[in-house]
RNA sequence: GCUGCGGUGGCGGAACUGGUAGACGCGUUGGACUUAAAAUCCAAUUCCUUUAAACUGGAGUGGGAGUUCGAUUCUCCCCCGCAGCACCA
């Protein structure tokens, strides 16, 4: 027997494609394109693990498949080179980043091509290339321009050991993301983008982004974090009657008359600007020093208790009544979120009741979920009759508003195909209705979720019309920042006033329900504690008795009117600190100038490249290790030609990879970014594969990138990625991260050397689902190897005149049409599975044997697999052209549809036996053949049957009793 | 705390729109081959009951309820794990 020799087949096949050039991507625009992406790597210097080509594998998969189906297929590599891991290599060793950024390159590359990827090598980038960066630069500019690049002195996170700033979405618990050092917070100079100018754009898109992982999407809505409210001035007054006014976020402006103090944050301006009108001011600056030496993580530590100190000699004004209130400075209240300033409500938020409790505070309530006023208001509730078709299916909604004070309790009822003549009047009734369905005739068959996440019970009738009830909007969903927009849909329809007390009917309904024993059930919140939720107004003056949601708006609009205030969006997304006081980045492209300011260095002399310093070392001052060398920094000003100089900040890492995905489009052009044809031919990447770690950074900033490109005209869609799927890491076996640290690193290199890059390739495709994480077992590897050693085997028995077994012949069909499926759904373990399944059958059969014209339409769909085995058993058959060359089968479809089927025979449900019986057996026939069970008889003996449950195919289902 | 995902044999995991739970792989046990071991091949492998063996029967997808002829799948409550965010006003 041959001896499976993956060694040299590997090497063989590996030659073989880089002489033939057997994956460039071609422009044949005939054919329909798929791009298909891998995130690019960092080359560290610690090389690959085997944890690192998951998803390479994964996307080479799906890319030899796409290929063989006729698309015209781009699959490129390249390399995000630019950081600190090189640069903190070169401090210590005196290598230039350049050097050992090209040497881990090199070593990435080759532990690649050892996996038989099929990368179009000619499309390489390298974001630290200067004709790459150039670009990078030129993107810059065009921000710079259009205003989204700015100077700012604001204090910003500083980690003291990278010596650098730092962006929010560097930060991993108050800490750097790359060191691990406390961050401060400190002023300094700094170029920023703004991207919350396209945060709602950012938002808002990611609903049309169906083919994104939902966990991404979430991360980035959490990240983007957009709050709906309003912007309130307070009038600040000092001793003097001095006045100034400050303005305050909040989401709850209807809880404007229960704002009894205000804080400020320690770093708020206005305790300097009023310096000599307080008279507390040392033990205030006290309090602000102690402040600042606290780190983030200890400011944060929601377990601590509130401090703050009153400032004596400053009072605020309550805008709405216009009483005088005490301001604290403390450090609960952020200088980051909102205006640095509150107004603070203890009797409705949780952190103010807190500080109030402690410093003795006045509480007032001015929400109630109280049971009276819920009654007084259930006046303004509406029940609403609405006939509202849907276009699609000719649905008729029926709705029912009633409520309880602090929540409404929306049902809707539709019915498909048929009217139904249901006017609902008074929702106490809700029972009533209920009966009326059923006497109707119609059954509850199943509970079901709606798009909304709500539960609506279906109900169905003898001739199989259905209709959903159901609460349309639960009790949460006052909470909802949207609950605007579902009102508006129900507005000018026509109401009456209710009398019914809903609660009843929830706690029926719903009676463990956590919202309802939280808001209404729970005696704490009706004995004025805290009550962070939606209500009814009281001592609120004009918002009296309205509920949270329309007193929010009442009081925006008076805001408005007596010009106090404005609705306004808040989001916890910051604009991107651009800045890095490092060496190794792209430099940022301006110049400073004493007579014109900031100016842009002109387009043609991009790239502004980075030129060879002596040392590294960041300086620590702010300025980075560029600003000492004096020829390179010293400049003449393009606009006036006197002498100026250059900005010494360079950009952070995440620059080049905003935006390398174009470029692998046009990868050597040297006169636009992208060629606009080859653009819109290419773009957007169809299918984007990667380490969820970067949904709150990378893809941030590249979705943030490509809005903007999109809006001056550069590309021609206004998303970078169509599809994306995040890869599950591989763990080591101790069930630790991979790490030089643990010592528990496996290599690539290893593996394949001794059990071969396909054997590696399966296995990592088999061990589970692809985004999940798993444990590497080098045992599981050993399957995945025995399997391409059978199919080895397999190759040798091929009989050129064979007619195979039906049966082989109809898995083999069912398997093709399996595993393409498969892998466009990217569930590779299962297409694995599928295929050992099958070569396990054959090898189990007397013969051991498949015809030729089979084993080739195995070979094929195996192929993207173990591109290497298939190529060398391919031409082991025979033929002359690449596997990959070949088209991808197609399954016949009534080969893959059995004739007979084996039955389920259940009896009550319990599995009593099972039956051959041809496929399209009907009912009747099925019973007969059924009855003739000896088994079955048995245990119908003495017993009625009341139900006989037939599933075509499928099952039988006898339902008995006692006779 | 909030948001999202998940909980199935000894392990990784499979199961279409509710219809045979445990596919496939690993491990383990027994057997074949061998002087022996490795490799390979064959068989068994959820648990309990029963048995010489088998048949048979019962339980079983984190726990508790519910809907259904039938629930890993749908609904509600609870528990646990993972990930992200977090004094977000």
């Amino acid at each position: 027997m041959e001896k499976y020799n993956h060694n040299k087949i590997e090497a063989k096949w590996q030659k073989k494609w880089l002489e033939e050039g057997l994956y460039k991507a071609g422009e044949d625009k005939k054919k329909e394109k798929f791009y298909i992406l891998d995130m690019f790597p960092y080359p560290s210097g610690a090389g690959l693990h085997v944890g690192h080509p998951k998803g390479y594998i994964a996307t080479d998969i799906f890319a030899r498949m796409k290929t063989m189906q006729g698309y015209n297929v781009l699959h490129p590599m390249g390399w995000d080179a630019f950081g600190l891991p090189a640069e903190n290599f070169a401090i210590k060793n005196k290598v230039h980043p350049r050097i050992s950024t090209d040497e881990n390159i090199a070593t990435f590359k080759s532990q690649l091509r050892k996996l038989g990827f099929s990368y179009d090598w000619d499309r390489e980038i390298n974001t630290t290339d200067p004709k790459f960066y150039k670009w990078t630069q030129w993107i810059f500019l065009q921000l710079f321009k259009k205003g989204l690049a700015y100077e700012s002195h604001e204090p910003i996170n500083w980690c003291p050991s990278c010596k650098t700033g730092l962006a929010n979405e560097d930060l991993e618990d108050g800490k750097c993301e790359r060191c691990g050092s406390e961050i401060e917070q400190r002023p300094m100079r700094q170029w920023v983008l703004k991207i919350t100018d396209y945060a709602d754009r950012m938002l808002n898109d990611l609903e049309k982004l169906s083919d994104w992982d939902n966990s991404i999407k979430e991360m980035q809505k959490n990240w983007i974090g957009r709050s709906k409210g309003a912007r309130v001035k307070f009038k600040i007054k000092n001793l003097k009657g001095g006045n100034e006014e400050i303005e305050v976020f909040t989401t709850r402006p209807d809880t404007l008359f229960g704002a009894t103090y205000f804080v400020v944050s320690p770093e708020h301006g206005l305790i300097e600007r009023n310096k000599s009108e307080i008279k507390n001011y040392k033990e205030v600056r006290e309090y602000i020093e102690k402040a600042k030496k606290k780190t983030e993580l200890e400011r944060t530590d929601l377990a601590k208790e509130k401090t703050g100190v009153k400032i004596d000699g400053l009072v605020a004004i309550n805008p709405v009544n216009k009483k005088e209130i005490p301001i604290f400075i403390a450090d609960y209240v952020m200088m980051h979120y909102g205006t640095g300033a509150i107004m603070a409500v203890p009797a409705h938020d949780e952190r103010d009741w807190e500080f109030a409790q402690k410093y003795n505070l006045p509480i007032q309530q001015v929400v109630t979920p109280n049971k009276k006023e819920r009654e007084e208001t259930i006046k303004a509730l509406r029940c609403l009759k609405n006939l509202k078709k849907k276009a699609d299916d000719k649905e008729i909604n029926f709705w029912l508003l009633g409520g309880l004070a602090a929540a409404f309790y929306v049902g809707v009822i539709w019915r498909k195909h048929n009217d139904l003549d249901l006017i609902i009047k008074d929702n106490d009734k809700y029972d009533d209705f209920l009966k009326i369905i059923e006497n109707e005739g119609y059954k509850k068959i199943k509970d079901k979720k709606t798009e909304d996440g709500f539960i609506s019970s279906v109900y169905k009738n003898k001739d199989g019309v259905e209709i959903d009830i159901g609460p349309y909007l639960g009790i949460s969903d006052l909470r909802d920042k949207d609950f605007e927009e579902d009102i508006k849909e129900l507005e000018g329809v026509e109401s009456h006033v209710l009398s019914c007390d809903f609660i009843k009917k929830i706690k029926d309904k719903q009676a463990k329900s956590r919202a309802l024993k939280k808001d209404f059930l729970d005696k704490k919140y009706l004995d004025g504690y805290v009550f962070a939720d939606n209500g009814i107004a009281v001592n609120s003056g004009f918002l009296d008795d309205l509920i949270t949601f329309e007193a929010k708006k009442e009081m925006i609009k008076w805001l408005e009117e007596n010009n106090l205030g404005k609705k306004d969006i808040n989001y916890k997304l910051k604009d991107w600190v651009f800045s890095r006081q490092r060496y190794w980045g792209e430099p940022i492209p301006l110049i400073h100038c004493d007579n014109c300011g900031v100016v842009a260095v002109p387009e043609k002399d991009l790239p502004v490249e980075l030129p060879e310093v002596e040392h590294y070392e960041p300086t620590g001052t702010g300025e980075s290790p560029l600003a000492s060398i004096e020829d390179w920094v010293n400049t003449t000003c393009p606009n006036c030609g006197e002498l100026a100089k250059r900005e010494t900040n360079t950009m952070p890492q995440w620059a080049g990879s905003s935006w390398y995905y174009l470029r692998f489009i046009d990868p050597s052009n040297d006169t636009a970014l992208v060629d606009k044809q080859k653009e819109k031919y290419w773009s957007p990447v169809d299918f984007y594969v990667g380490g969820a770690e970067h949904a709150t950074r990378h893809l941030i900033y590249a979705r943030f990138w490509h809005k903007f490109l999109f809006d001056i005209g550069v590309v021609n869609y206004n998303e970078p990625f169509k599809r994306l799927q995040h890869v599950g890491i591989i763990l080591a076996e101790d069930g630790r991260k991979m790490s030089k640290r643990w010592g528990n690193v496996i290599n690539p290199d290893d593996i394949v050397d001794k059990y071969g890059a396909d054997s590696m390739r399966v296995y990592e495709m088999f061990m589970g689902p692809f985004s999940q994480s798993t444990i590497w077992n080098t045992n599981g590897l050993v399957g995945a190897r025995k399997f391409l050693d059978k199919i080895l085997n397999l190759s040798l028995n091929i009989v050129t005149e064979k007619k195979d077994n039906q049966e082989i012949v109809s898995l083999l069909h069912k398997t093709i049409k399996k595993v393409g499926e498969d892998i466009e759904d990217f569930k590779l373990n299962t297409a694995v599975s599928s295929m050992m399944i099958l070569v396990n059958k054959i090898a189990e059969q007397k013969e051991k044997s498949i015809s030729k014209a089979n084993f080739k339409l195995f070979l094929k769909i195996l192929s993207p697999f173990t591109p290497h085995l298939a190529e060398e058993l391919w031409e082991k058959l025979g033929n002359k052209n690449s596997i990959f060359k070949t088209k991808w089968p197609e399954y016949n479809s009534n080969l893959t549809k059995d004739k007979t089927a084996e039955f389920v025979v259940q009896v009550n449900g319990k599995l009593r036996d099972r039956l051959e019986l041809p496929v399209e057996i009907d009912e009747k026939n099925a019973k007969e053949e059924v009855l003739k069970s000896e088994k079955i008889k048995d245990w119908l003996k003495n017993k009625e049957i009341v139900r006989f449950i037939f599933v075509p195919g499928k099952l039988i289902n006898i339902v008995i009793k006692d006779a």
